[in-house]
RNA sequence: GGGGGUGUAGUUGAGCUGGUUACAACGUCGCCCUGUCACGGCGAAGGUCGUGGGUUCGAGUCCCAUCACUCCCGCCA
């Protein structure tokens, strides 16, 4: 058998009187009796094989096309020729050609598919990610898959003319009990000892800095133990980078770059560089989130102010301080000019939708015609709070303002950080997927710890390795004002979406030492954890930091679609199976016993 | 761990306030057809209505439980 000489997706005019093989799946058979035509199709698309009496026998014809099915793998040799005038097809690129086959030879059968992989019928994703292998044969998954290896080749060529040097780091590694649950992996040669799948190589970034690698990158896959999302899967990769003697700003302006260069290959976009800078708490304020979404308005407004002394029960607790000090807020947004389009039910919805968030209530107030205010707590609301009001917020009738009272800050940001995207999405304020314009953006100087009130201690934001900020150095060093302290640690947003995170690191044995005392973590503690880690610190490390950036939400928009696992090749549901191998599955017996383990199911 | 949504031929859907034999399109199978490309014509097969229980004379439809998928909260340094 000859090979192929050409692909589905290449033969017009030129090629017409020419002899040919051609390989692939049969997608379509049009039986006329007399006369059979054949939709062959490959990765590079669809050409028409016809099967001509004239040419064959009558008989011949079904002889060879006869038996062909859907998805039948075929061989076929034939000559190229044109089409009869006007029975050209202008939607197939080779549409001004067929095939006219002489010799056919079925590699494989195929048995009915259990779902049509032509046009964009939505098939239920159960069936899709049974039959994985079949959805991968549709033209929108392939461009797909097609789309993330050119990103990371671009990624690869990028870094390399930039000096990075790719090294792989171990997937068998080592337990780090800060941050996300681990997978464990159990060692044979060592019973009663694991391995743990990296979360991040972040460790071994760090450790090639002190290895003097100075520029460093992977494709890493990475590994979490933890729930799933549209945009989380237990395991995915990350576009890892990590610099020696580089500033924020000049790691930045590498990734601004980078992006630059993805925007332009891929989506043929200039994108303006550099990107927006914004600290953490102005995101927050603002947008009630560390990853907003810069294409629409509404933004938060903090009214706390007027309804500072205000009789209303529900405003006076939000802004009466709480034991540990802190004073809640009355903030809103302001959709102006569509109060009209919002009924009381519609309001009652949006409260229960960000109800989850922890608000108690969202207050509503309209603007009507000779700016009468009309809410459900006007009765609380003096003149001079009307009058603030109106002034403030600069309204005019027919405007809405939603407003949440609480004594937790956070509660009330993060809750109309919510109802903001909400309203976006009500009010078409939102491009769908792959549509509009690429808002970038830096979110910068996250915050060094966070509290966590159920264990009663402290908790690196970010990881332990991230270094504070200048400024509050000295505050650090002395385990001081530690709620309020900011890292040299920092974002990249897109359209609402976190690309990637990443930070300055600490470089100095005192200072991780320091971070280890701020954290609660002993000495004996972080030495069985860290031990290494600590070690290597001491013998002679540069400063250094990086980022890592989420590969499938990269390409997931680049490739304009929701879901990650619409950029992989083989996703897993969200409770993590999959369901084409139907993995995690149980092992033998024998299995368990050469690791020693025992399986004890509650 | 919690909340919302979905589940009916192979696929996508319809099926009203409970009422004969559960319906359509596409796909599949058979026969016919020489210019189709969403080919056409005639015919056929195909169902544990996710699963289990309950209410009822009677359940795809109502109730309870459960499973799967999905979106979200918690979680994700």
């Amino acid at each position: 058998m000859e090979h192929r000489t050409h692909t589905c997706g290449e033969l017009d005019k030129k090629h017409i009187q020419e002899e040919v093989t051609l390989c692939g799946w049969v997608t379509k058979r049009r039986d006329h009796g007399g006369l059979i035509f054949i939709d062959l199709r490959d990765r590079y698309g669809i050409t028409q094989v016809v099967f001509d009496p004239t040419l064959l026998g009558g008989e011949s014809v079904h002889e060879l096309a006869g038996k062909l099915r859907n998805e039948y793998v075929i061989w076929c040799h034939g000559k190229v020729r044109s089409r009869p005038e006007g029975m050209a097809n202008e939607k197939l690129k080779t549409g001004a050609i067929e095939v006219a086959c002489t010799k056919l030879d079925i590699l494989s059968e195929a048995k009915t598919l259990p779902f049509l992989l032509e046009g964009d019928s939505q098939v239920a994703e159960t069936v899709r990610l049974k039959y994985r292998y079949l959805d991968l044969r549709r033209k929108a998954l392939q461009k797909n898959l097609i789309t993330r290896h050119k990103v990371i080749l671009e990624v690869r060529n990028f870094l390399d003319s930039h000096n990075f040097v790719e090294v792989e780091t171990p997937i068998l590694y080592k337990s780090t009990p800060e941050g996300a649950r681990d997978f464990i992996v159990p060692s044979r040669l060592n019973q009663g000892t694991f391995y743990a799948l990296p979360q991040s190589p972040q460790t071994l970034k760090q450790l090639l800095m002190i290895g003097g690698m100075d520029r460093y990158f992977q494709i890493a896959r990475c590994f979490r133990d933890e729930d799933l999302r549209a945009d989380r899967q237990p395991e995915f990769t990350q576009i890892d980078i990590e610099t020696s003697f580089l500033s924020e700003e000049g790691l930045f302006a590498i990734c601004e770059n980078m992006m630059s260069k993805l925007w332009k290959v891929i989506l043929n976009q200039d994108v303006k560089i550099p990107f927006q800078r914004m600290s953490y708490k102005e995101s927050m304020s603002r947008f009630g989130c560390d990853k907003p979404d810069l294409r629409f308005g509404l933004e938060i407004q903090d009214i706390s102010q007027v309804f500072a002394n205000s009789s209303f029960q529900v405003f006076q607790s939000a802004l009466t301080p709480t034991v540990r000090g802190k004073k809640g807020s009355i903030c809103g947004i302001l959709v102006p000019g569509q109060a009209e389009k919002f009924s009381r039910k519609d309001l009652d919805d949006l409260q229960s939708q960000i109800s989850v968030f922890g608000a108690k209530g969202l207050l509503w107030v309209k603007v009507q015609d000779g700016l009468v205010l009309k809410s459900p707590a006007e009765k609380f609301f003096s003149d001079s709070e009307k009058q603030g009001l109106i002034t403030n917020l600069n309204l005019k009738p027919n405007d809405l303002f939603l407003m949440i009272a609480d004594q937790k800050d956070h509660v009330v940001l993060e809750s109309l950080g919510a109802l903001r995207l909400i309203l976006g999405a009500r009010l078409g304020l939102i491009p769908a997927h792959g549509q509009g314009k690429s808002e970038f953006l830096w979110i910068t100087r996250f915050p060094l710890f966070e509290y966590d009130e159920k264990e009663g201690r402290y908790f690196a934001k970010h990881h332990p390795f991230t270094s504070p900020v200048p400024e509050h150095f000295e505050d650090f060093m002395a385990a001081k004002n530690l709620e309020n302290m900011d890292a040299n640690a920092y974002d990249l947003v897109l359209n609402g979406v976190e690309l990637g995170s990443g930070s300055l690191r600490i470089y100095r044995s005192d200072i991780q030492a320091a971070m280890f005392k701020n954290l609660g973590i002993s000495q004996e503690e972080a030495k069985l954890k860290f031990g290494f880690f600590l070690e290597a610190l001491q013998y002679g490390t540069p400063p250094h930091g990086g980022i890592a950036f989420g590969i499938e939400r990269l390409v997931a928009i680049l490739c304009g679609v929701g879901p990650i696992r619409d950029v992989m090749a083989f996703p897993k549901t969200q409770k993590g199976h999959c369901l084409m191998s139907e993995s995690p599955s149980t092992v033998l017996p024998e299995q368990l016993s050469e690791l020693g383990l025992n399986i004890k199911i509650k």
